[in-house]
RNA sequence: GGCGGCAUAGCCAAGUGGUAAGGCAAAGGUCUGCAAAACCUUUAUUCACCGGUUCGAAUCCGGUUGCCGCCUCCA
């Protein structure tokens, strides 16, 4: 049974039908890079990087882009504000964009294109377009035919009349019609800017995706990607440059995350209510961002509070904690008796369903709580008199594979140094002895530390507080 | 005005026709020198409200209420 997906183009769920086997070809809007990314950015770099690794885990091939847009009016803004040039500013936030989603446990793409690196391939776009007749140049600006591409509206479901209503032209547009958009824009006195078949200037939003998706992945992608807001205008008019250019489908399959809202509003840059992850994860492990993230569907919305992330919190740890116990037990472990494979038929049918939910439009909710169910399952395990090496690995691998298909880290087996290595031991000799006293003094002076000791039949295990 | 989404326990959250997953929190029990971790048990006769279809509805249809989003830079 085919991974099914919920395509925004025919608002469906359908199986998922790569255009060459085996492969996908999927293309991600990435930020504007003027400023650090808020929780609400971090969102779509996190559902699709699992959609990316969950199609890996199922075998497949993933060619994935997703893009840098460094220059555009708001970098321009920036600059002016800062007093800097819009490739310093534009550098600084992709580090920044790298170093927080490396946090939060994103692989990098396979490509990560720059506008300002792929000028020549935006020009000839431009070009192509305008020598098609979907495009024209008024004054240094070029502008979209949109009412000429017959097709427009069919990803947000718009008619082309009713979007009319809402359009605008801003002064100083020499737009043919409300509902033209630009694909090149002089540039005004000292602003940065590229010199072009009409005159100096730069691109528009929407035509870099068009031009970098179609460099790095080809006419049509398997899969394009971004937040809900991306959907109209930026993707209709994707969908409408590439399109015009080529005469085939842009994308087969759309994918639209759902908003992080603060206080029940959406959260977002202009409106000024937003969460940098960078500050977030002074004080909050990323890892449990994540977790969070992956813990509501995709595309519903996630409401974000610091509670809501400390009940996270408490859930992630009871799954790491299941795994580390896992891993203390296998040393007191020996080989196999006769029930073990009871556990592992088990194992198995967890492994089955949580492949089940995930191929059902990626539902890492329902995944997350088959993780949970594994964890019930280990501890139970873990109450037998005498486990098993095998069955024990058997657990740690499940653990270690679902954790790395949701990016999750269980947390490396760190060592401990001598000093407390020996008080440890020097307490274990203290209960022998039954000097509960020095015992608990002992105890007390790891969890000073950030230590914390917990007494098994199998001997004393610590983890970090 | 057009298009769309949401409403499930104290909180978070799955579930699109077959009799309410999972987590957090809370309570009781077991284990433990005491803890911790864990296990067992309990916590929605009910899914915003009102009708309808059906043998059967949280799920489908119609209506009502409330909240949110897109239509303008936004993930």
């Amino acid at each position: 049974m085919a991974i099914q997906l919920y395509n925004t183009l025919t608002r469906k769920k359908e199986p998922f039908i790569p255009l060459e086997e085996g492969k996908v070809k999927m293309y991600v809007c990435g930020p504007t890079v003027y400023n650090y990314i808020h929780i609400g950015n971090s969102r779509p770099a996190i559902v699709f990087d699992t959609v990316r690794r969950y199609f890996e885990f199922r075998g497949y091939d993933v060619n994935f882009v997703s893009n840098f847009t460094d220059v555009d009016d708001k970098l321009i803004k920036a600059a002016n504000e800062l007093g800097e040039d819009v490739p310093a500013i534009a550098e600084r936030f992709i580090n920044a964009y790298f170093e927080d989603v490396t946090a939060l446990g994103c692989k990098q793409a396979d490509v990560h294109p720059r506008v300002t690196e792929n000028m020549d391939i935006i020009i000839e776009f431009i070009a192509s377009l305008i020598e098609k007749g979907y495009a024209y140049e008024a004054g240094g600006d070029v502008y979209y035919r949109t009412r000429k591409f017959d097709g427009y509206g069919k990803l947000s479901h718009q008619s082309i009349d009713e979007l009319k209503v809402g359009a605008r032209i801003e002064r100083g547009e020499k737009k043919e019609d409300a509902l033209d958009f630009a694909l090149w824009k002089t540039a005004k006195e000292g602003e940065i800017s590229w010199d072009s078949p009409w005159g100096k200037g730069r691109p528009g939003w929407h035509i870099e995706c068009s031009a970098m998706a179609r460099k790095y992945l080809g006419d049509t992608l398997d899969i394009h990607a971004g937040g809900q807001d991306l959907a109209f205008p930026h993707h209709e008019n994707e969908i409408a440059q590439s399109e015009a250019l080529t005469g085939k489908p842009f994308a087969r399959y759309w994918m639209h995350n759902g908003y992080i809202n603060i206080d029940n509003e959406k959260m977002s840059k202009s409106l000024g209510n937003f969460v940098l992850v960078h500050e977030i994860i002074k004080n909050h492990d990323p890892q449990v961002l994540r977790f969070f993230m992956l813990s509501v569907h995709y595309r519903n919305p996630i409401n974000y509070s610091e509670e809501l992330l400390e009940n996270t919190r408490a859930a992630f740890e009871r799954l790491k904690t299941s795994y580390q116990n896992l891993l203390h037990r296998r040393e007191s472990s020996t080989g196999l008796t006769d029930d073990n494979c009871q556990w592992v038929k088990q194992i198995d049918s967890l492994r089955e369903q949580f492949i089940k939910e995930m191929d059902d439009d990626f539902n890492t909710a329902n995944g997350i709580s088959v993780l949970f169910d594994l964890s019930k399952l280990a501890n139970q395990y873990l109450l037998e008199k005498s486990t098993a090496v095998e069955v024990i690995d058997r657990f740690a691998k499940e653990f270690e594979e679902l954790f790395e298909v949701l990016g999750l880290k269980l947390g490396s087996e760190e060592l401990l140094d001598e000093e407390i290595e020996a008080l440890i031991e020097k307490r274990n000799q203290a209960r022998k002895d039954r000097d509960f006293k020095l015992s608990d003094e002992i105890r007390d002076q790891l969890k000073e530390m950030n230590i914390i000791l917990e007494d098994t039949p199998q001997g004393t295990r610590w983890k970090r507080g």
